[in-house]
DNA sequence: CTGTTAGCGCCTTCAG
DNA sequence: CTGAAGGCGCTAACAG
């Protein structure tokens, strides 16, 4: 079955009529109109011998491609896939082939990539995931910590969300000022941008109340009767963790109950991050707080591993809250408090919005408090100091 | 900044030659060669103007993509994810962009993405997740369970909103042959191929030994001690869940403990589907088995999530285990015993398959056992009948 | 309303 | 070894 791709001229022959024809009658020709019984004739051709476009060809002819970028920092995260697999139901609808970039964490490469998108003319581009200001590597605080089991060597196969914005020093804002220059030169080349977390210069962006969420989260707890909290805040620098913790410790303060500043401790984005943290905060003289706040769920797993690898319990010796409300991990035991945000549906109005079909400017997405049995109201009860 | 994209004719103008000397200096043409000063102008020009060549031009002209098509059920899935990390991987290695199609199970999607690289000329195009051998939908066994917290809804929601095809599929059957005929004009077109799981037709497969892993696993809890079993067996007609089941029964059938007909439960391959057997396992009569096999990890969690609905305990009322090792699980507690399966190494290995870079056929990817608290060696100690 | 004619950006025979 | 010319499949002005 020799099967040399079917053309539209071709299709054109069969139906008998032009090459410019069977165009318009295929794609309605914006301008031009066909006549009823030639269309006809034109798509029952091209039905038949199972036509389809050549993207590429189109592609050039018109100027601007079929696809849609998206670059994430690690598609294996459940926070990047999630919303992946919004974008990617978007993208679908509306016609796109989604084309996948997954960085890695280097800006290198992220960078790369928006170039890329941009001589290869991809109709818009999502950008998911924050960009650390400082150098790459410090943000790795503590030393990886295995868990019981030698786990796959993933290191920060976690959750790496958001986080940009500008800490103002200078240095390290050569890579961010050529991510937007390489996103506004793709903007005026008439692609679409969505970013997806923080804003960079004023390009569109899904913005996640990550600071009002973190605030509710705080209010709620508080009601539930906690007084003395932790935040594992993540890299310094980390734009999307800044705002959680500050939220999170912002709302505390307004309701009597600040966090010390040695209550704050920054740490890697990730499992083993909130692991190590945590464990500093157990070996820590002084007790623990009543509740430790990890600034995304997959830290907030980590932590827990470390307070039950240290013979503690959740929730009996430590509370713990995490952010995002990842699916899978919907059944950790105990459950995890948390703020859902819905990830696909951000995947998805980002799309739309790098589409153009959602105005300029998104409402931020909030998120939901979501408290669970990591940790449960306090009646009166007080905790060792 | 007025940004019109770089042709190659601008820096063959630049650099003082013609368009076909600028081109054979940038991709060393394989006849011709050129001198060493012209190519060195041509590469200097080329830098300088931030030249990069058009992917669609490229495409047209040389008649295939630089494009490498991704497929997978869902991209949200761990399982899915992991994969796509290592084909991402794999492909920027190679310099191949990828094109991810998420199919939220539906194989009429399945079949119009290969469809699509086929006329797109991707350059290759990599299948992952399992196909249903007999009919497609009634393997939802059981009505979805919801967890404690108001949960996404994750029970079957897939190809709702399918669109107004006119496959009136009669037996799921023709879906089959359909992709197995359309992967094969693919790669009689040139294209490469690449599955990931089980073969279909010839085709070449990065097969996953799932029951080979699935009897290393019985075997290692035969050892621990264990001797009544069940088996959560995800949908009839699943491949990969068979084989996990066969696998796991027939391993413990030579040992002398086989499973009895009615412990093996079909169900679907979610969570949900692991949650709602192992409920209708609490809530039949005749009691628990010492261990439940779920063959994957997301049911396993889900199972574990309902013995702790029911007020039981994992593992002392009951044992469970799982399959795949998903790192983002490896926190659950108790730790899951499961079969460790290197999803990314999967993923790279189809990438370099279906480029031609790793032979015709691959060896078979072996899991590992991994045993955790989920499956305590037992010593002697019998549970109620 | 339909057909003819240029290109889009690049690669690749062909001459020179 | 280099330059000129043709064509990939399709769209979009132009005629007719």
């Amino acid at each position: 079955m020799s099967d040399a791709p079917v053309t539209l001229s071709q299709v054109a022959r069969e139906a008998g009529v032009s090459l410019a024809t069977a165009s318009r009658a295929i794609n309605g020709s914006a301008t031009r109109s066909v006549r009823e019984d030639l269309r006809e004739r034109v798509l029952e051709a091209a039905r038949r011998l199972a036509y389809s476009p050549d993207p590429s060809a189109q592609a050039m002819a018109r100027g601007r491609t079929t696809a849609l970028g998206l670059v994430v920092h690690d598609i294996a995260d459940p926070y990047f896939s999630t919303i992946a697999a919004g974008v990617a139901r978007a993208a679908e609808q509306a016609g796109l082939i989604v084309t996948l970039a997954s960085t890695e964490h280097s800006s290198e490469r992220e960078l790369a990539f928006v170039e890329l998108a941009r001589r290869q003319r991809s109709r818009a581009i999502i950008l998911a995931g924050g960009r650390l200001e400082p150098a790459e590597g410090p943000a790795d605080g503590g030393a990886a910590a295995p868990s019981g089991d030698g786990g796959a060597a993933d290191g920060g196969g976690a959750a790496a969300d958001g986080g940009g914005g500008a800490p103002a020093s200078d240095d390290a804002r050569p890579a961010q000022g050529a991510l937007e220059a390489a996103l506004n030169a793709f903007q005026e080349a008439g692609g679409g941008v969505a970013l997806v977390g923080q804003p960079i210069g004023g390009l569109p962006v899904v913005e996640i109340a990550n600071a009002a969420g973190a605030a509710d989260l705080a209010r709620a707890l508080h009601d539930h009767g906690y007084r003395r909290f932790a935040v594992l805040a993540g890299p310094a620098g980390h734009r999307t963790a800044a705002d959680r913790t500050s939220g999170f410790t912002g709302a505390l303060a307004e309701l009597g109950s600040p966090v010390a500043p040695d209550g704050v401790l920054a740490c890697p984005f990730t499992r083993d991050g909130g692991y190590s943290a945590m464990r500093d905060l157990i070996e820590r003289t002084g007790g623990l707080p009543e509740l430790v706040f990890a600034v995304n769920d997959v830290m907030a797993v980590g932590a827990m591993a470390a307070v039950r690898d240290a013979g503690l319990s959740v929730p009996d010796d430590v509370a713990v809250a995490g952010f995002d409300d990842i699916h899978t991990l919907r059944d950790v035991s105990p459950g995890l408090t948390t703020v859902r945000i819905p990830l696909a549906e951000v995947g998805e109005l980002a799309t739309d919005l790098a589409l153009g079909k959602a105005g300029d400017t998104s409402t931020p997405v909030r998120g939901e408090v979501v408290l669970r049995a990591s940790t449960p109201a306090l009646f009166g009860k007080e905790r060792s100091a």
